[in-house]
DNA sequence: CGGAATCCTTGACGATACTG
DNA sequence: CAGTATCGTCAAGGATTCCG
């Protein structure tokens, strides 16, 4: 890791963008722009995450200062995950870049329809 | 794969956005977006990219449709890459995210100092 | 129910060498 | 200079199991 050609920009900037490689992460602050959620809710909600991972990524975007973890000392245990203000915050820019994808996936689709056509079309995806 | 709570949407801004994981992608955009580059030129500029992961992330950016690659057939070889309207389109969330990652890096960063610091001063990282 | 711990598979990525 | 090919590593992440 050296910081490249704008100094140490990209890299603080990459320090906080990171969390929008994990492809859980966006899901889950998304979801939880929905509202405060339990545990379970937000595995049922993305379907597809595994415990493990759901745990993990909880676990960074609480220590990133994205969510705040709510745990009720009840029996069963009742833990609630809720957005902080820089959660909504990130969430606008976060959207702006969803709504971008969403609206333009069909140019992207096209363009790799393209891309993989062109010479080979008897290769099957 | 299948669609969690609001059906295909979800799956298909995650598949535009998938290119934001990989940080050289985004890395190599955000260069393109000064003007169009040559293959080595870029190589130097995000120094601490392989060629290989260079070659195949521009493969990629290329074959979604966001930078457009110039052979030009002399020796030694000369290959240009440079943005597409689309991909030009896509710094303008891509920058919004960036200039807000830059701008709540040190909130970020003391969040991370007060989870890490709470209550177990003795485990260092 | 929420979460920790363990095992194991996969593929992302870096280093290196070779070609045109 | 631009690109391909091959190999080795290493960690992300899934499945499973146990605990409070």
């Amino acid at each position: 890791m050296k910081p490249p050609h704008d100094s140490g920009r990209c890299r603080q900037a990459n320090e906080v963008i990171s969390l929008v490689g994990d492809k859980w992460s966006v899901h889950i602050v998304m979801l939880l722009g929905t509202g405060r959620k339990r545990f379970m809710e937000i595995k049922r909600a993305v379907d597809g995450i595994s415990q493990k991972m759901l745990t993990i990524t909880l676990r960074g975007l609480e220590r990133d200062g994205y969510v705040t973890r709510t745990a009720y000392p009840t029996i069963p245990p009742k833990v609630e995950y809720e957005l902080t203000d820089l959660g909504r915050e990130l969430l606008v820019p976060l959207d702006a870049l969803g709504s971008w994808a969403l609206a333009n996936h069909a140019r992207v689709v096209a363009a790799r329809a393209a891309y993989d056509g062109r010479g080979l079309p008897q290769a099957a995806e």
